[in-house]
Formats: C-alpha cells, structure tokens, sequence
DNA sequence: AATGAATGAGCATTCATTCAT
DNA sequence: AATGAATGAATGCTCATTCAT
C-alpha cells in the first residue's frame, strides 16, 4: 500500500501500474494480484485508509481546539501530502466501465460533509454569519477545493512555506465567514 | 480536436484512448496519428484553443465591466464546462516520462497569472485590503482552484443552479478580498 | 481460421491459445485480437465455417443419392478431419462463464436433427421400422456419437481403412434400422 | 479427488484448476500440490478409481447375467454419471507436452477391449453373427461411443429417462449383434 | 502434515505507432 | 489525404509450482 501511494503520488493515477508499483517495492508484480483481488481493489484501499488515518488524527484535535478547524486540516495534509495526494488522485480519477466517477460521491460524504457541519454548527454558536443552504454547500465546497490545491501545491513544490500558506487560507476564509464582516 | 475534447470530458483523461476519439469522430484511427505527431501533441493542443477562446473571451469582458471579474470567469465556464473540463483533467493528469505534470506550470501563467494581476491592480486602486505577496499567491490560488471545482461540480451535476453558485462564490471573494472588511 | 483449426486439432481445445496459434500462422500474435474481438469469436468461427461447409457438400450429395446417407456423412469427415475434430472439440468443451456448455445445443440442431429427420423420412416411406420418438432420437444420438468417435478414430489412427470402418458402420445401423429385421 | 470429480463434472477439464478443485474442498491450495506431485497426476487418478470401481462392480454382475452387458454397462453410468463424465473429459483432453491425447490408449485397453470379448464371446458362443475382426472392432467402437454419448446425455438432461435410454441402445446393439438377423 | 507467501510463465487484450498502399 | 494491416510493448490477471515455516 505503501508503495502504491508513493507510486501514484510520483507518476500519477494514470501511469500507476502493477508493475510501477512492485517495482517500487522490489517484489514480482503478481505478488500485488496475490494480495488483491483487483487493481480496483488496491486503488480502493487507498482512500479507507486515509479515511481511518483522517478520523483518527481528526477527531481528537478538533475537540481539543475547536476554534481552528483549518489548522487542523491542513496540519494533517502537510504531515500525510503524498497519501492525501494519492487520495485525490483516485478520486478523480478511478472510473467505473460506463465512464462514471467511481469514489466521488463517497469522498463528498468523508470530506465535505464534515466541513459543512462545522460550518453549521458555526452559525448555531452565531459565531459565523447565516449560510443560506446553497450557500453553505458552495463555502464547504470551496474550502474543499483550497485544501485539495494545497495537498496539490505541496506535492509541486515540497519547499512551500506551509505556515505561511495556512496562515492565507485561515485569513480568507475567516473573512468569509466569520459573522461580523457583513 | 472537438471529439477528443467530449471524449475526455466523458469518460476521463486516463480512459481516453485514440481508438475512442477516433470512434467517436467516426474516422480511423490512424488519422490521427496522421495529423498529430503524438498521443502528447493531442493533448497538448487542447489547452492551447482553450486559452485562445479564454483569451478572445475574456480580455474585452474585463475591459467592459471592470468589477466582475468573478462573473466573466464563471460565466466563460459554465458556456464551455467540457472543454473547461478537458483542460483541467489533461493539465492533472498529462506527464512526463518522469512522472512530472508536463502543463501545470504553463497552466499557472494563464490562468493563475491573470488572477494575481487583478488582485495587484485591485490593491493599487485602493478596492482591495493589503496583500503581501504571499497571501496574494495564495488567494488566487484559492480563486482558481474555487473556479477549477465549479467546473467540475458542473461536469458531475448538469443541473447546478450556476447563478446562485456564481453569487455565492462571488460573496465568498468579496469578503476576503475587500479592504473594508480587515 | 486454417491455423486455429490444425492447432486445435493437434494440441486439443484446452491447450490453443493465441500464441500457438500465432506461432503457426507465422504472425504477431495480436494480429489474431486485432482481427477477431474476442478469443471466443475464432472458436464460434469454426462450426459456422464448419456448417457451411457441411450444407453445402451435403445437401446435393443427399439428393443424388438418397439411400447411402451414412456414406456421405462419412466420406465428408475422411476429406475434413481437421476441421470436424476441431469443431467436436469445440463443442464439447466451450464453455460460458456459468460453466455451461454454450454451443452444445446449437450443435444438436445441425447434426443431430437432419439425422432424425433422415430416420422419421426413412420411417414414412417404409424403409425403416417404426421408431417411437423417444427410441428415434436414441437412434440419431447413438449415430452421431458413432460419426463423431469415427472422426476422433481417424485423427488418431492417420492410416485407418476408411472404406472399412465406414462399411462396418453402415452394416450396424442397416440392421439396427432396417423394417425387415424386427 | 472427489471434489476434482465434481469440479470436473461442472466446468470442464479446460476450466478445472487446483484452485477450483481446493475451494470447493475448502483446503489451501497447495495441499493438492502437496499430496500429488503433478497436476497430471490428479487427473491421471480419477480414470485409475473409476477403474477400479468399474471392474468391481463389473464383473460379478456380468457373471450373474451373462445376457444383458449393456444393461450393466448402462446402470453403472447412471449411479456413477459424474465420476463417468470426469473420465471422458479426462480421457479425451489430458494431452502431453507433444499435444497427444495421454490416456485415450490406455483407456481403450479398460473399456474398449473388454466390449470386444464380449463380442468374441457371443460369437464363439454362436449367439451373435460372425464379424471379421476388424468390423467387431467398428462394432466394439460404436458401442463404447454410444456409451460414453448415453453419459453426456445424462449430464446435460439430468433427467433423462433413463430405463427408456438404456432400452433403446439395447434394441439398437441386439439388431446388429443378434445372428438371427442377418 | 499442512499452509501462507511468493514467483515465473503464460494468458487475452489494449494501445500508440509504423508501414505500405 | 487517408487508411487497413501489422506489431512491440505493456497491462491486469490466472495458474501450477516452490519454498520456508
């Protein structure tokens, strides 16, 4: 698994092959059919493991400082960027026979619904202005969409200055949401 | 061009082979290899109408109406969501033999590049808060990557309300860049 | 097709593959995927070659000389035994993914419905004694497997006295048959 | 060895691995590799125990009633159909590294040769006509075939009837053995 | 005695590309 | 300008077998 990520996370999804990856890990290549099933299998297993990585680290800091929920991400990000890379990576990537992105949908349901709650739960404390539904849903999305260009950023030039950067995103989008700016 | 275009736009940069194109374009499929030197050249013509279009697009739109950058993006977009589409998979996904993304960074002077410029000009005329010149990066990074996942959010739900995603997105841009609100 | 047919009548269905054949057609072996979809179109091919070339020695030989049935079936085989012995092996071990056989029943209906329909005719005019339909049917599978196992005779036994083999035949199911003998 | 039987009898030899035969034995497959040295041998087993099974209830019953072989013949299959059909499958697809069939002769000498005494029995005996030795052979082939058919049959139409089978191809064998009819 | 791990060989198939026409 | 034919390379995968335990 180790070596699927670096292998995605270096030449990408598409060029990612049994053969890449066993390489990588100086093993046959049907070492890797042994184990798994499928190919789907192994690109599968990617993202459930950041999953469980992602609960386990989450969780417990977001009950520990519950005003920071950016820090905490992009901390996680910053600590984990190739198998984040990698997540993405099939995400957008893995598709099904009749075309359809395959784990989209799922991903939506481990990554953007957690950020709309607490976009919620934001509004309830009044500490972040109303969100209209729709609204809501574009803020999530968008905040998405800035943390997956960092893991991206960081992945294209590993010397970023990751405070620096973190310190951008939180200002913008407290500015966004935060309830007295409007 | 057109076919390979709707190609990717359907069935994903990975699963797009020339076989597909050429099915879909109802040719053989050695035409094109006739008119492209390589698979690679395809790809990379495809970004390169699209900043045309952007381009002849764009650049009066700006002129016209000063204030709504945002809306001309956004509205560009959603009148070429699969061509949008295409680009954005081939620039994620077109590599080199060594694995590095061959288009990203020529992808950044187009479409990065220009967002920065606003910003700059938006600060020097005073509409705009200070940014250093980080922040500045990273604001528009978060300005592309938020019109990059407006386009695929449209790929994956045809019928997206856009004018509300536009204004809700505008709203989001608005509060963090605007000078009064710091 | 040639090449399919001698490779599977010299190292039997299980053992044909692509390569194998490839290597006795003298040919890359993608030509074979490139010409044939499937694996499983060159051996559907050879009992459709198989039919037709069946219908079109038969049909005539059968009207000039109706009572001498079993000789043309036999004196086919002698000149086909490659093709026969591969279509045979075909037969009896194509199978689909449910593990059924797929072409079995195809096959009854052009070799063992003539040879009923020869039996019911042979019945009508008084030549042959009354056959129930079950014990006609009987009949026609045990001739077929007879036909059969003589192709499968001849492919093993390159220098068999045909004209013997097909007189010894024709004197068992003469007296099986025949009205005079019950 | 039961379970390659069965195995056998459902898919086919073509599609009969260790793997298949060890999960419906629910062992590790490499027991099998472990108790036979060969794949080749599991399967030159199964005609070794059908042999046996075959002389043992053979013989007593053929002595009990000298008359009626096909009638033994016939019952034996049908109580034994699956072991029987794994035999014919292996019998007739088992080849060797040059491509030859490996135990077509070795089973003819079990199952066709004791069809001929038979035969030269009845003749010596005066109960059947005279053959000349090589159409008792043709007679002897023809028989066998019409056995080995009568287990297909019973496998693909499993619930043939069989005392209506079994009566047919006696009456068929009767007409072209019985001396009174020539 | 039994088995999980590993592997080389071989399989059908896809693909981008070359070549002759 | 256009294309059918052909092919080497590579892919995911299955399989019988070996090995260490």
């Amino acid at each position: 698994m180790e070596c699927s990520i670096e292998t995605i996370a270096e030449v990408g999804y598409a060029q990612t092959s049994l053969g890449q990856i066993a390489k990588r890990a100086n093993i046959s290549k049907v070492v890797i059919s042994y184990r798994f099933t499928n190919k789907k299998e192994i690109f599968a297993q990617i993202p459930i493991e950041y999953y469980k990585a992602w609960q386990s680290f989450i969780t417990p800091q977001l009950e520990a400082q519950k005003r920071n929920a950016s820090g905490v991400f992009l901390t996680f990000i910053a600590e984990n960027r190739k198998h984040v890379f990698a997540v993405i990576e099939t995400i957008s990537n893995q598709r099904g026979a009749d075309g359809k992105l395959l784990l989209a949908s799922e991903h939506d349901e481990t990554s953007l619904l957690p950020i709309e709650n607490i976009l919620t739960l934001g509004i309830k404390e009044g500490l972040l202005h109303e969100f209209n539904r729709s609204s809501a849903r574009v803020m999530a999305l968008t905040i998405r969409n800035a943390i997956d260009g960092f893991t991206i950023e960081l992945m294209r030039q590993p010397h970023l200055d990751i405070k620096e950067f973190t310190r951008g995103l939180v200002i913008i989008f407290d500015a966004s949401t935060k309830s007295n700016c409007h």
